[in-house]
DNA sequence: TTGTTTTACTGAACACTGTACATTTTATTT
DNA sequence: AAATAAAATGTACAGTGTTCAGTAAAACAA
């Protein structure tokens, strides 16, 4: 049936006009203090369309975290070309820490923001593309191990390790508490800082 | 004139009600979720009264947080006993993660809210406790360093990439971003991260 | 082409929120 | 006791997320 087919594609197409507006306002002006209504009026539709699409605000959220996810996991394809292990592992924590300063909005929703997860935690998809992005930290350390680095090291201790030095970085970054540092020099000491976390695990 | 003295202690009393109350409150529901109306029903005022001691909800967060950093800075001091500045260092890391870990509202105050800091950005006195605690790390990395650590190292940057990893540790675990690992594994995996990543430094 | 059913959408309403301000109550001073 | 100053309040405004009865339009069956 060729119409049942159209109105999928059209409520397909509503979604993604939803979810567009949705991305932009809450990345310009943030989660909090995007109102439903801000949404409808930017899609010149009435507030009430939305709920008819999505739940509530929070999956909104959702589906935008689903979409960040993906984002992250193709800058990290990036590094495949890359032959060396560790300079695989280098620069792939330049591009985490690229991605977070680039989409400080879509980091804060993947890794800050609390209240789409406590809302969330019933379904077991949300952290599907999270496990993919985890995985490939962890191959690459494998791919490491076998050239002889990490010896004696757990795997899971070291990404975890390793992934949250990145991440604290970025949070540090994002959330601007870096107010020891005048501005200019804020994000050349977190390259630096970085590396140095990373030259440490050079000779483990 | 002894009439302004007691007026004053009374003013002190009052805000010091309002910030017990504000505390609990935020602690226990979230910042978003509580509601001026909720802090003068909790002391049995009206909604008013509170702006005549605090010019906005935000305030009321900001003096929380002043005292918060007092908290961690007080935890901090369990270290000088110790002799060796390395071993003040890891110690300093656990006392760190467990504040964060057993003031799961308070750190999130100091280091993960934005909703404050966008709102008090003017005022200069917001770090000064916050520098304090990181001289703190700054000095016992010093001390390191007369005993041969951290050879040819920056001490900002050390102080930067200790602080973002522990405060790393610390976010993942706060906002539930430790998925992978089932539930009662998370914490001891937490601080083994912690040990391995200290250890790391050990011999650079 | 009808009439009927399904779908899409809306406006008004509810119960909240932070905050401002005129008014009233209480305390102090003259 | 009257005048003044301080403290507390009730009310109001403009905003929020969300629900739901009702309407308009499209799709289907006759």
């Amino acid at each position: 049936m060729g119409v049942a087919d159209r109105k999928e594609r059209e409520k397909e197409g509503m979604k993604r006009k939803i979810l567009e507006a949705a991305k932009e306002l809450f990345l310009d002006q943030g989660f909090e203090k995007t109102s439903i209504r801000n949404i409808a009026d930017a899609i010149e539709y009435s507030p009430s369309t939305i709920y008819l699409y999505f739940k509530d605000k929070n999956e909104l959220l959702f589906e935008l975290h689903q979409e960040a996810f993906q984002g992250l996991i193709q800058k990290f394809l990036n590094v495949s070309p890359i032959n060396d292990p560790f300079e695989q592992l280098i620069a792939m924590g330049h591009e985490y820490l690229q991605f977070a300063i680039e989409n400080p909005e879509l980091y804060e929703l993947m890794f800050l923001m609390s209240a789409p997860i406590d809302a969330l935690e019933c379904r077991d998809d949300i952290w599907e593309d999270g496990h993919t992005a985890l995985n490939m930290l962890k191959m690459i350390i494998e791919a490491c191990k076998v050239n002889g680095h990490f010896k004696n090291q757990d795997t899971d201790d070291l990404a975890m390790m390793i992934w949250a030095n990145v991440h604290g970085f970025a949070t540090l970054h994002l959330r601007k508490r870096m107010h020891m540092f005048p501005e200019e020099e804020r994000t050349p000491r977190l390259y630096k800082a970085l590396d140095l976390m990373i030259q440490t695990l050079r000779n483990l």
